[in-house]
DNA sequence: ACGCACTCCGTAAACGTTTACGACTGTATG
DNA sequence: CATACAGTCGTAAACGTTTACGGAGTGCGT
């Protein structure tokens, strides 16, 4: 009724080809750029097309040429996700956005109800072919969903590695290099009983960091003790029930590597209640950006990235593994170690046996 | 080659019709149950659709029938939003999908990339028959997606009020509870002088908030002081910069409101740098659940909410205004204030006068 | 034997796009 | 003048579904 009149009558090509009095075929080829076509008729249909606000039909599109313009990142919608709170995949997504914006490609989440399996979530949403290419993160030490994605030929990146196939793009952080950096550093203070926390979830990421932080001991003929690697969930909550373990140990240990920046919050929070203080008593260091845990006292020393860039990262890897965006992305291959770098704050600042 | 011979000849329901030398008419009313089909074959059709793994094109379905049964949650992925990081919408996500499941509706995130005008990304994403349905968050005062959405007759529900259009569907945080309730508790304790954040952008919030504390101090026969009414960005940054333009006040307030749980983490900060101790110097109040502030030292006093409830109360306003869920939703109208729960801590417990 | 109702199923059109193909110009080339 | 070719455009098929329509078969009552 009171619309401009224009984009009431906008239903599809169809009535902007009459409009235009062109066949609906010239103007498809007008606005996907084909070479033959007048330019004049195309400068007169893309105003049209602009002047009625019109927008090619998804479904339509998609059906006939078989593929969405559309890319999923799958995440976890668990509970202890929201519980943690870093925002860690909205920091990826505007890295992924500056990449795919450049291919006219759309960038949608893909929440995975946490009552529902993963691998299922995964098989439903390419089957209803929603999206061309997938993202997906949270990877297991084996998880079939790279099996499925592989021999589906669906063409995906993951965010961390995996045992499940032999070969397949994935990005992953630097856990070796984290572990063996703290380690020295903890070392070059005078360290000797170092304490890790590893989580207790099957994530591939806890063996990787366990077993550099085992190596980096060991070059220093420090000999591996499992009771200080404490197996605790990767939160706040964690955090505490780490510090809690720690305390109650026998001998002591003078440094704890956090697996999960976040966990330092409850961390803090228990050793102060029990008069320990971090960063004069026990040297604390973490690992992975939590913006949350930026504003602790005393500081935290811990290591951090750019979401942004690896977000960007990933999006030309996935793009370089897709037939029709290879060609733009020839050096972007595959496997890449993410690095670190470390923000020295004041958790670790101290030598020990001043205090001890 | 090596997959189980089934799923490599799938390519839609004319191969599954062939395999079972049944029509593709049939098939596709057994799989969508409707009645004129007989149950042995019926059973028969469910049975190869399962063991093939056959799952509708949703392009050819959504051609034919018009729509997607997809919903979207429009965020922003803006830079304050990963600063802040309080997942807040990966919160509401699992509420929502609760409902959705119901219906086999469902939920993908649009993230807008901070450098595209949200109305421009909405316009695409609709026009694109990408969802059939939007949520809408972060509504502005005036806000054109909702006169959009309202024009073009695309169900939408907003979390958010908005002056924009006149009568559309929304669920809204109770501000003015807050306010209020924020008030009369500092006031009962003995304040006088209570500052409160807003925020500098042109949200919606904002407005109600300061507007519903200035009638709680007018009550009381309190004046109100503009000066008192300090604004910054929601955001630990913004708490920080609150509590310095705060203790420059010559008359200095003995408690203050914070319009976002958060700003309390920087806020604190600041405080503890000037000697001025929350919970003893200065009551201090927040707002909004973040689980990020949960942690701080002295516990903070803040109204909360469930993140889920919300999510499952949006929903059902969703379906309560799309035709074909309408029925389902008879009670479910609009227009929801959303109340909030006061969990009082230590930052505000002390009678003013005490130590003043 | 016939009509009727009912159950079940096949046929074909339709949704909005893209694109292979061919048709029609006009111009250059032999 | 015939042919070739480049430039431009229209035609129609195809993508995978759903669904209105009608037809075949069966059972039953007249």
């Amino acid at each position: 009724m009171q619309t401009e009149g224009k984009s009431q009558s906008m239903k599809g090509i169809r009535q902007l080809a009459e409009y235009l009095d062109i066949s609906i075929g010239t103007v498809s080829r007008a606005l996907n750029g084909k070479p033959d076509v007048n330019e004049e008729t195309r400068r007169r249909v893309l105003a049209a097309a602009d002047e009625l606000g019109y927008v090619a039909n998804q479904s339509g599109r998609s059906l006939r040429q078989g593929e969405t313009k559309v890319i999923g990142l799958m995440i976890e919608s668990s509970k202890e996700t929201v519980e943690n709170a870093d925002n860690f995949f909205l920091g990826v997504t505007s890295g992924l956005q500056s990449v795919f914006a450049r291919h006219k490609l759309d960038l949608i989440m893909l929440p995975c109800p946490s009552d529902e399996d993963p691998h299922e979530y995964l098989k439903r949403m390419v089957a209803r072919r929603i999206v061309d290419a997938m993202i997906i993160s949270d990877t297991q030490r084996v998880d079939r969903r790279i099996d499925f994605l592989s021999r589906a030929k669906i063409p995906f990146v993951a965010l961390g590695r995996s045992l499940s196939a032999s070969n397949f793009p994935w990005i992953d952080l630097d856990f070796e290099g984290v572990a063996d950096h703290a380690v020295e550093r903890l070392i070059a203070l005078g360290h000797r009983r170092i304490a890790i926390t590893a989580p207790s979830s099957e994530a591939n990421l806890g063996y990787l960091f366990i077993e550099s932080y085992r190596r980096a001991l060991e070059r220093h003929d420090i000999p591996f003790d499992p009771s200080l690697v404490i197996r605790v969930k990767s939160s706040e909550q964690g955090g505490y029930q780490a510090a809690h373990e720690l305390l109650l140990l026998e001998e002591r240990p003078t440094a704890v590597i956090l697996i999960y920046e976040l966990m330092a919050i409850g961390l803090y929070r228990c050793l102060m209640e029990s008069g320990v203080m971090p960063g004069r008593d026990l040297a604390v260091i973490g690992f992975r950006d939590a913006p949350r845990a930026r504003f602790l006292q005393p500081s935290l020393s811990c290591f951090r990235m750019s979401l942004y860039d690896l977000g960007v990262e990933l999006g030309r890897m996935l793009l370089a593994n897709m037939p029709v965006y290879r060609e733009f992305y020839p050096g972007d291959g595959r496997n890449i170690i993410w690095p670190l770098e470390l923000m020295a704050g004041e958790s670790d600042a101290f030598r020990v046996g001043v205090m001890a």
